[in-house]
DNA sequence: GCGACAG
DNA sequence: ATCTTGTCGC
């Protein structure tokens, strides 16, 4: 998979500054409504029934009508002052490719600037892909960012491809109630607040919804599992970054695509430990 | 000045 | 993210 906006990727060497205004230049491209090259609902952890089927092309945009859309989830490890960046696409519950990466880091981890420490590795794996996904599972977020441009944000412009960021925990923005000891399928609105700016025709009031909580997994009925925050990376609501990561759930709390990519990150990451 | 913050 | 043993429970 290659970037379609270079222009807008994130290159090393850039101040502070100019970080931010290029990404409230991504945010101004970004897309947070619907406009997707397949039907969601076609997204499932189901392996397709293909019993009495014609031969079909199955890797047209969005698969042909019984094959579920390719979906890659992507996360990270690192070793030292490196990267290794793992991309994992599913079709339904099948694994049909597995890649990865590693990088040399440029930058620390600075909160709100992550796509420019982990975006130029992540886009060396992508560019391993011999597949063409049709969605991107990013762990970290997406509109829930300072500028609404989060790592989601940020790659799924970079790579014109539907996008969602699924984050562990919430960066900015205001959950409509107490997340706290829900049941599993739970979700709330995550609103803008003060931290949130309005960038290139996206409003950042209370009104705007800049993605949602989701409770993934919950065994007892103990709060020990925290929601996940789940926001729009590029080309879908946020309704519907939640309802797919819904049905990409399985039986942990992260999706499956992002789950299985943390654990390719960590296994591969042993070939490259000194 | 204080607070607060994805991975 | 990463450093890390045992431990509680389905």
């Amino acid at each position: 998979m290659r970037p379609v906006r270079s222009d807008l990727a994130p290159r090393p060497g850039l101040s502070r500054d100019e970080m931010e205004s290029l990404q409230r230049r991504v945010a101004e491209a970004a897309v947070f409504e619907d406009d997707l090259p397949f039907d969601p609902a076609r997204v499932s952890l189901d392996s397709p029934e293909r019993e009495n089927e014609t031969l079909t092309d199955a890797t047209a945009p969005g698969g042909d009508a019984d094959s579920p859309p390719l979906v890659a989830g992507i996360d990270q490890s690192f070793l030292d002052d490196r990267a290794l960046s793992a991309v994992v696409v599913l079709r339904g519950g099948e694994v049909v490719e597995r890649v990865h990466a590693v990088s040399d880091l440029d930058l620390p981890y600075i909160p709100g600037l992550l796509s420019f420490r982990e975006g130029g590795p992540i886009l060396d794996a992508l560019a391993e892909l011999d597949c063409d996904p049709d969605l991107l599972v990013f762990d970290g977020s997406g509109r829930i960012h300072f500028r609404q441009a989060g790592l989601a944000t940020h790659l799924g412009v970079v790579c014109d491809a539907p996008s969602i960021g699924v984050a562990k925990s919430l960066l900015c923005g205001t959950p409509d109630e107490d997340v706290d000891g829900r049941p599993e399928g739970w979700r709330t609105p995550i609103r803008a607040d003060d931290s949130v700016d309005p960038v290139g025709g996206h409003p950042a009031g209370p009104e705007t919804t800049i993605g949602y909580a989701f409770q993934s997994r919950q065994y007892d009925s103990r709060p020990i599992v925290n929601p996940l925050y789940v926001s729009p990376g590029h080309r879908l609501s946020a309704a519907t970054a939640v309802d797919l990561v819904s049905q990409l759930s399985g039986s942990y709390k992260l999706p499956e695509p992002t789950r299985l990519a943390d654990a390719y990150a960590d296994e591969a990451k042993a070939q490259y430990e000194d």
